[in-house]
DNA sequence: TGGTGACCAAAGTGCTATTCTGGTCACCAG
DNA sequence: CTGGTGACCAGAATAGCACTTTGGTCACCA
């Protein structure tokens, strides 16, 4: 939530980004057109090639800001509450606040309809180790503060966290629409399943947590901040 | 295993779906044509009619009959060995003996090349209740005999467990080519998984699987036989 | 009477003409 | 002079059409 210098370049850059998320939303990746944005967000077509150097690039950046959005509100739990930084409180915020953005959901879920081949852009390389990087970080923090289970190392992760996340994000589209489960409950039941597996038996106390909040705080800032650049500077950084 | 009596039908069936799974298996779903199959099984295309309605059944039973004999493999381990009922082993078995049979992995990580609409098909609704109603019967028998963590009832894992055994499946297209985990590795971390979120904390006696065990047999082997008749029967049941 | 393959409708494929749209850049308003 | 624009163009997407393939049937036959 820091607020860094906002030029009038960003702002027109948010009303480009608002009636593109919003035209994606209504009409999915393959419908909207750059004239149509332009149109709508009343600049001339040019304009938008002066902020994203390709099409791909300005839906890319849709999606980056909605993301720096999400760890935003999740970095902002943290400020609030240091025990919001354990694994299984982390990952469940992380779950509630991706499917409450309709552009994250459809991102997460693989939704085709909307999203089409938004998913094999190149542009979004960059951003996917600086997310590894966050993540290996994190796991370092809460091993070292004795917030995994004794004996697993953060590498021991790489594997089967984003697995079992994925497992939930994957199911979303497979259950039967009568299914009677709320989001809240579905994001319990991630909580859980991550805190029995890779945490510790005892809850961690309070001390322990406020150690390690302020260094996992500073590694989703400069995350939300990273996903924040690159949908702005589009061009280049 | 046990031998069902099996008609001359039976094996001119198996001869046309050994074909199919072939060439299913080397064109992908696509590019095989029943007058293909009926040519190379030696049988003429309207023969290939009398065993099943339409093409998609034929490739559906393709599927059943994969199905089964994995399932037969998952119930001779747990006739070699009453420990292997325990949910963690039984799932870590399922996931190898799936990952091992082509058309099973292509079915499970939703290999689209092999597969198209396969997925869709609606001849699979009937085996879905019967797997169903397999599972929760299995569930009840671990929280009969202790096998479940205390206070778990058998439909808090309706949505939970297949949701964190689906994560190992569709994690599987995602997985770097590079990675250096084999399959009884990745395995291993679905077993874990399982063991410490659905089981309980003290590992339980032999007493107690062999108690249960004979129960659960018989549930997988009447689920083997269910997939079986699929197959075969195809036309009704 | 169980099995077959010629037959047919319908879906799929390849090809061409036409439309659409991402991206550029000469020009202009302030 | 400079940030902004929209007419313009090449190449990609789409529609339309002729032609081929193939799932499924059924009259016939060994």
């Amino acid at each position: 939530m820091s607020e860094t210098r906002r030029s009038d370049l960003d702002d027109r850059a948010d009303r480009i980004l608002d009636t593109a998320k919003d035209l994606l939303l209504r009409w999915g990746y393959r419908r909207v057109t750059i004239d149509e944005i332009a149109k709508r967000a009343g600049v001339g077509k040019g304009t938008v090639y002066l902020h994203w150097r390709t099409r791909e690039q300005l839906f890319f950046a849709v999606g980056a800001r909605e993301a720096a959005a999400m760890i935003d509100a999740v970095a902002a739990a943290m400020r609030a509450d240091p025990a919001e930084i354990a694994l299984h409180r982390y990952m469940r915020r992380f779950f509630v606040e991706t499917m409450r953005r309709p552009v994250l959901r459809a991102l997460f879920t693989r939704d085709a309809e909307t999203l089409d081949k938004f998913l094999s852009s190149p542009a979004r390389q960059p951003l996917q180790s600086a997310k590894l990087l966050a993540s290996r970080e994190y796991l370092g923090v809460l091993a070292d503060h004795g917030l995994l289970r004794v004996g697993l190392r953060p590498e021991d992760l790489d594997y089967p966290l984003p697995t079992v996340v994925l497992g939930f994000f994957a199911m979303e589209p497979l259950l039967p629409p009568e299914t009677e489960l709320t989001l809240e409950e579905k994001a319990d039941h991630l909580a859980d399943t991550l805190r029995r597996t890779f945490e510790p038996g005892a809850v961690p106390s309070a001390a322990e947590f406020a150690g390690a909040a302020d260094n996992v705080i500073k590694i989703f800032e400069r995350l939300a901040r990273d996903y924040r650049d690159a949908a702005y500077g589009g061009t280049d950084g």
